[in-house]
DNA sequence: ATGCCATATTTGGTATACCAAAACTTGACA
DNA sequence: TGTCAAGTTTTGGTATACCAAATATGGCAT
């Protein structure tokens, strides 16, 4: 809505401003799957497609550039982040390292009631295993890390994590649809849990770590296979992404 | 010079916006210490000094506040960041995770002209000990940590301890004007060293960790004693900043 | 038929005008 | 004299107009 509503009531609350809420709508287009990677945003478009003016929108996408969900050269169309299988690698390694440490500071800083939560998604997962919908399955397995990290009242990594969190959603989604690599997944969350209850700070971190290095492993497999399925629709065509 | 230049010789490369530089000029300005946290950065008045338009320095502002180096609040003028003692802590402890993930990396990645650099800048630093300036002194430690970041290629990692880096300057600055900090910094900055000539992945890692978790200690203290400072000048008057 | 250049159109970058919500000021009333 | 309320001013939020660079397109010359 572009147009002034010149004292309509009262205004409600609006605590956020236009353009966070944009970033929001676009994030989740993003992380849906909506928006994919190589997928433009003409600005003018998009913010008549939202129905708000160019302003906002494009402090939307300032905020997602800097999280590293879309690029934005000099005088180009944005676009969704493409990352190459070099990139979300290292992308995992920042990720292994900021869930290691916050394994070990939940050890220190969790609730009981924090852990007992954490556990009882453990618990949802192991009853979801064969569940055919992944999709499910994967948020869950997102919360379980997330619910991790914020029982570590670390707001700068809890940020931070968060962030990574949405460059990875896609490139984890993808390797997390085979079974075998949900399995392996699950005896890594079965340590972690183990360790949490015992405040055992080396065995949630190494579990952690271990955890995530598999998770490069999957990916890797993923980008391969979606490598495969593009030369058979387009033969030879596209640019490989498999190369930074 | 918001001025229209209708077609001045050709325009210069240009290659960042407008925003970006002035987002450039301000992180400059906090890192210095010309604008210190707790200042505010009213956007016209700004914009107006630095002879560019509101809509730049927004995007600007909007840069550094999800870099986390100045706060926004719906509607209330920017201000510098002012990080108490727990968020400082909490910064420091990701940083040092990330640091000792890139310790481990950089034994891997790094090239031994590389590791030759980073060895002569700790020589570089060893000779200084004595120097009084210890802005110099300073930056040649920030450099060294930076160097061993970049030695890795992992872009993700180098941008986010950039960030987490101009965060903690000012705490780390202050702290750091201590000899006897000084003194143990070296120490452990021999050990990182000697671990990424012997390219040893657990001692560079090790080393880093401790590195950090000693700066946890000097900026408690360095804390403590700017809020006697506080308290001698202006007696019981200023809102406590060691607690978050 | 093809390659190149001029022009038209699209797109992002910047400036500015306008609006609404806070913050500050001031004056009247208790 | 203290306090509260209304008005003023300041500040950030949003929309829009305009500009320049980049790209696409079509015609012209070879």
């Amino acid at each position: 809505m572009p147009v002034r509503k010149p004292s309509s009531k009262l205004t409600a609350i609006a605590r956020q401003s236009l353009g966070e809420q944009v970033a929001d709508i676009l994030r989740e287009q993003i992380l849906l799957g909506d928006l994919k990677p190589g997928d433009t945003i003409p600005e003018r478009e998009t913010s008549a497609a939202l129905a708000v003016s160019r302003t906002p929108l494009r402090e939307a996408l300032l905020m997602l550039e800097v999280e590293g969900l879309i690029e934005m050269a000099p005088a180009r169309t944005p676009m969704v982040a493409k990352p190459s299988l070099l990139e979300v690698t290292h992308l995992l390694l920042v990720q292994s390292a900021l869930e290691a440490l916050a394994g070990e500071c939940s050890c220190e800083e969790a609730t009981e009631e924090e852990i007992e939560e954490i556990e009882a998604m453990h618990q949802t997962m192991l009853e979801m295993m064969d569940n055919p919908d992944p999709v499910e399955f994967f948020k869950i397995d997102m919360g379980f890390h997330e619910a991790i990290v914020a029982s570590t009242k670390n707001l700068p990594l809890i940020k931070t994590h968060k962030q990574f969190h949405a460059r990875l959603w896609r490139a984890r989604f993808l390797s997390a649809r085979r079974r075998s690599a949900r399995e392996m997944a699950m005896i890594d969350h079965g340590r972690i849990v183990e360790g949490l209850r015992r405040r055992d700070k080396e065995l949630v971190s190494s579990a952690m770590r271990q955890h995530l290095r598999l998770a490069i492993d999957n990916v890797r497999v993923a980008f391969a296979r979606e490598e495969t399925e593009n030369n058979l629709l387009s033969g030879e065509s596209g640019h490989s992404s498999t190369v930074g």
